[in-house]
DNA sequence: GAAATATACTTGTCTAGACAAGTTAGCGCA
DNA sequence: TGCGCTAACTTGTCTAGACAAGTATATTTC
């Protein structure tokens, strides 16, 4: 498409066929993201207290002059956001937004550290399949006695101990996760490259290291450590369980919410 | 809407003006859900591997017999989801979910508590007005020395210490926080009534209570601790900021990813 | 051969109208 | 009074077509 085309396009943009509103280059944002941004201001200034009505798709569609789809996709991703509630043959009502929601990205540990513009190493500590113990096999949701596979590495920021990464890894969803070099691809990332992450739980919570954890951190088993579990399945079928422990003070988890 | 009309238009629902596809009342799922859960599906089972390409809108508007605005709904949808990557002018390809990206929502500690089936009941151990030091006026974002409030709650469980909130309140966003009974509205509630929350910024770390929070908790001061700081805003004016200690073991954050 | 052009394909968005279906208020009738 | 019906309004969704704009490839031109 040439810049002639461009021209002609944007600066006259008059359809003869329907009499389509013209669109000048200058507005560059669309018109569902104009009225999208409009609500937003206005519940931002509070002109909608929580449960408050709201203006409905008919109202919009005459204010703004647009067609009453625009609206709706303004509207029905407002939604999606969480910041007004729709209910059909009622109308839209400012959200109680009483539940502060922030979303939380767990990366992995090797990105995570790249992206602070730092170092990232491992040391691998165990590699090996062994029996699974009744405790292990729950977490994991597999039968007592199922052979898995456990590693145990620790990560290093800056040359720092940063984080303990105790795994068991069902052997069906990568067997062949005992030959990887996890001094080179962390076990997060070569587990996503073979098997499709689906389903993912975790729990936060403070508590004391290991005797273990303690050695390889470099720290006294009655220094706190933030710790993180995580498993994750596909479909129902567990594909792998990790503890994640990070001595206080190095390590803090951090989020933000803005609609 | 009566049930003679239900069964008419739902049973026939054939349109002269437009040969519209019939709609039967046994399939519920709606077009643009049926095309988005294909795609999933596939997804889920690995039929295109991280980065492949995926059908054009074009080819799934055949595949399904709906029209493009459909295809495109659910493949938009998908997007915002993380599920797929879209390229104007080139195509939709399967997302890398190489981020194990989880939501995590923190409540009001009142409803959290209440939606476990226990009670819940605090205890006001401080109420008052001071003047800022300067760490507090810089995590509130205000001058050194303005007067800000402050009050200390401990939040229980079934009778059992759970949370102690230490909170710092900006005046201008809520001149009567201080004459509001803590004991029978959190202060988190209150200042969702009477100030619009727009951001939120939080952290997750492990550590020690203060003295005071390990009395309060009824610990020992060696006790770690998960502790959470938050900070709200409305377009830039800092609201209120707050430190939230939960004695280890006793309480853990959870949460669960699932596209 | 290299640069400019044309074409074909992709996604992004909007429109005007239609039908579906849920809610609410008012009206008429027994 | 109380019940049932209707009308009006709401959101939910789909359609067919159009234009916009980004990308890649083939084609032409110099």
């Amino acid at each position: 498409m040439k810049i002639a085309t461009k021209v002609r396009s944007t600066a006259i943009a008059l359809v003869k066929s329907t009499g389509k509103r013209v669109r000048f280059s200058g507005s560059k944002v669309a018109p569902f993201e104009q009225v999208k941004q409009h609500l937003k201001g206005r519940l931002a200034t509070g002109d909608w207290t929580p449960g408050a009505r709201m203006p409905s798709e008919a109202e919009l569609v005459a204010q703004f002059a647009v067609s009453r789809m625009t609206v709706n996709r303004a509207l029905r991703e407002l939604q999606l956001e969480g910041l007004i509630d729709r209910v059909q043959g009622v109308g839209t009502f400012a959200a109680q937004l009483n539940r502060v929601s922030s979303s939380l990205t767990i990366r992995d540990i090797h990105e995570e550290i790249l992206a602070r513009g730092h170092t990232h190493h491992s040391t691998v500590h165990l590699v090996k399949d062994e029996i699974a113990s009744t405790a292990v096999a729950q977490r994991l949701g597999v039968a007592t006695g199922t052979r898995v596979f456990h590693t145990l590495i620790v990560h290093h920021e800056n040359g720092v101990p940063l984080q303990c990464e105790d795994r068991y890894v069902n052997p069906e969803c990568a067997p062949d996760y005992l030959t990887v070099d996890f001094t080179q691809m962390t076990p997060t990332h070569y587990l996503l490259d073979v098997a499709p992450l689906w389903e993912a739980h975790f729990s936060v919570q403070a508590g004391f290291p290991s005797a273990r954890e303690a050695k390889l951190l470099g720290l006294k088993q009655t220094n706190p450590c933030l710790i993180v579990s995580r498993r994750t399945t596909n479909r129902g079928v567990p594909i792998t369980q990790a503890r994640l422990t990070h001595p206080a003070g190095r390590y803090q988890i951090e989020g933000a919410y803005a609609p």
